[in-house]
DNA sequence: GTCTATAGCCAGATAGAC
DNA sequence: GTCTATCTGGCTATAGAC
């Protein structure tokens, strides 16, 4: 147990508040239609006090990417415990945390082919060090899933790992919700269906 | 044939010149980070000249999806003068095409959360036009493909329908392509596979 | 309809007092 | 570290001459 003091945890307290603000509007609206004065509101500090804490807009979404990744990785390592479940399962539950994250509208959505975000991300030590590390654990299990015939062995791993990458910013989900017609029960299973099974009929 | 005057031509190959150049732009950084002034440099002409042409940004992407989507709708119709092919057949062929245009570098990525980009298409009636005339070929070909049980029946034909218009903007694509690790080819019939066939081993 | 020049606005980032 | 007030730059859109 690390000792800290309490001007420490207090710091530490506000850059949660920040992270979970900037995470939910990231996820509702983007990186580009988020804006750094919307933050700060909603936050309830202003604006001047959030680059105390963050050097630049790419920074925030960078530190609400890590806390993301970071959770995946709690997700991952309480799914290790588990001994009985096998490697597909284990990516199936992978899948299913992120759509569940997802549909509470806490899943940030950084559009992929932005300039100045993805140059950002790509020097961003500790971003790229938690996507690596998610990486090689799914890679691990995609890997095992292959090799015991449950996962498509014809498929690349890189690809399995890109598109569950993927799926976890599904915009089909928002569509459905949008939609109406199903519960989110009912989103997740249909959604995991259509990844894992495909849309082609299984006899 | 309709008669046109010169006059008439020369405007309208200018516009068609303008929205490739939209459309390129478009698949290339997205909406928000696609400028005006881009488009004019790329085009050759002034910012205040494309103005006379369209009213705003957001009826340029407009314009451009509508191409895509006649483009679509092109494809669709030579689809279905093969009587010998099958609805799924019919389907995977123009997930095929769609592929192969976001390949191309031609398929525009419009964010699918943005705020005011999506009030202003959902505002467009010729878009809303073409999406549905879009979305009633495909419906056809899903029941169909659903009644002969090659498609899985236990989805809802929106998902389906959701999903195909979700993977023509799959940015799994561009991942592979930066991974340089697979042909063009390669490329499309993996995503073709994880698209239709699942991610899981089919025995 | 095309251009140059500019209005008007908004968002990211900072200065400087406390 | 927090605030208010401000700078700065870039972007959409338009005025007005030709």
């Amino acid at each position: 147990m690390v000792r800290v003091s309490f001007r420490e945890q207090v710091l530490h307290a506000r850059e949660e508040a920040i992270l979970a603000s900037v995470n939910r509007l990231l996820a509702e609206k983007g990186f580009d239609a988020m804006t750094v004065d919307e933050v700060a509101a909603d936050v309830g500090i202003a604006k001047a006090s959030l680059y105390k804490h963050f050097a630049s807009k790419e920074d925030l979404a960078a530190a609400a990417m890590v806390r993301v990744l970071d959770l995946a990785l709690e997700k991952i390592e309480s799914l290790r415990a588990d001994a009985l479940a096998t490697p597909l399962d284990q990516l199936k539950e992978v899948a299913r945390w992120t759509l569940q994250v997802q549909l509470a509208g806490e899943m940030p959505s950084l559009p992929a082919q932005n300039s100045a975000l993805r140059a950002a991300l790509a020097g961003h030590a500790v971003y790229l060090d938690r996507l690596m590390q998610v990486s090689e654990q799914l890679g691990t299990w995609i890997t095992a899933a292959q090799a015991a015939g449950s996962l498509n062995a014809a498929l690349p791993p890189e690809i399995v790992l890109y598109t569950l990458f993927a799926r976890a910013c599904d915009p089909v989900l928002a569509l459905l919700k949008a939609g109406g017609a199903h519960s989110d029960a009912q989103i997740i299973e249909l959604l995991l269906s259509t990844c894992f099974d495909g849309l082609r009929a299984r006899r």
